[in-house]
DNA sequence: GTGGTCTAGACCACA
DNA sequence: GTGGTCTAGACCACG
């Protein structure tokens, strides 16, 4: 049940990354309860601590509630995590396009690379 | 002169994307010899150290050459920048592919965001 | 008759709070006898344990004693509440002030600051 | 120069209380550099982690700007923290006056409360 | 049991 | 040198 993490980007965002999807995909339903720090931690193979942070960056970002002694929840207004989900897809599409764009790359050429990697590896993740 | 950088992203990274871009489009022909460290440091508003890093990293890639006492010359052999300026450009598609993947996005959607990004800021970035 | 608890402060605190107040302004009489922990955890919508720490708290202030088999009740003797409440007070108060000064304000600074908070919702609250 | 920290409120945020009112003070001018993260610590008697916090606290409120390998910078904004400031001690404030209201303290029983705890510490702490 | 804070110390990427 | 991340483990407050 240990997720894989990409050793080069922190696990605390891919986490957040994995549970904004898991939330969205319907696989965690709003109102509902988190696995505790502890065991998230447990099942992600990362230190608590990691997790706790992961869980912080999601309140802050409204996506979820924690109640001390409680545990942590998913905001009811599901609305609010689609919306996080759009900004930061698109903070990272505007990232790459910059970049592609730095090194010259055109429009359609842009459009192309991202085709090509796409279908490379046909099947989803996970 | 002085590039604005995106503080959030290693410098000597851009530095790297911005000079490869310039010698594909023509700007720094093969052959040619950059501008010394301090000279870029300075052209650049970063710290020597920094452009040190980016000529290390782009010899260590084989796009550029340091001969000692006279400065560091673009390869003559173009393709290689191409290539390499391919890999990155493509690892760096891969890596915004397996987010968006991780936040639930089907492929379609993937490419229609991209599209839409692409189109949002017509103009090209200076 | 739920209250509505800020989930950013301790609730058995907030829930001490409002019965000192309903004790003082009379709508617990001296001598009184509480709900008991499982009815006023159902009325206050709360986890029984944590009204049981408001009770226990309370007892140990001595504003109530419990009564094996009886139950709980508020004393008697009602500026034992009274003196416990300006204590709270002063010290939630003194808080107040110690902050603000770190923040860098001056005392005259402060009591307009209190003087804006408390006209701005001119009703009471519930 | 080791600073005295409540150790009943987070010392993360104490020390964030404390730099804004610095910075509002006039001792951080605006675009100057912070101790660094391990000096900071030092000075405070804080582990280096507690001021990591403080300052990414800081930087997500905008307060600050932190360059990894360069170091931690105020913003040149300095209405940016002005507003951080009145934002949060509205807030405590709101808290206290919402606190003393349960309690069944009248408007201007609440003023004179704390006119009281200002002049009984007459001067300002440090 | 829950989350929140803090310490200690490691390792890394960056300038 | 700088900040950023992570682990390990402790202690506390809360429900």
């Amino acid at each position: 049940m240990a997720i894989t993490f990409d050793h080069n980007r922190p696990i605390y965002l891919q986490l957040k990354e994995k549970m904004y999807g898991d939330i969205c995909s319907g696989e965690l339903l709003p109102g509902s309860r988190l696995p505790s720090v502890r065991e998230m931690a447990v099942q992600a193979g990362v230190n608590p601590n990691t997790v706790s942070r992961t869980y912080m960056e999601m309140e802050r970002e409204g996506a979820v509630e924690s109640r001390r002694g409680q545990g942590t929840f998913v905001t009811e207004n599901s609305d609010v995590i689609t919306s996080l989900k759009k900004t930061a897809a698109e903070e990272e599409t505007r990232r790459l396009v910059n970049v592609l764009r730095q090194y010259g790359y055109k429009d359609d050429e842009i459009i192309n690379l991202l085709k090509t990697e796409i279908h490379v590896k046909g099947e989803q993740p996970e």
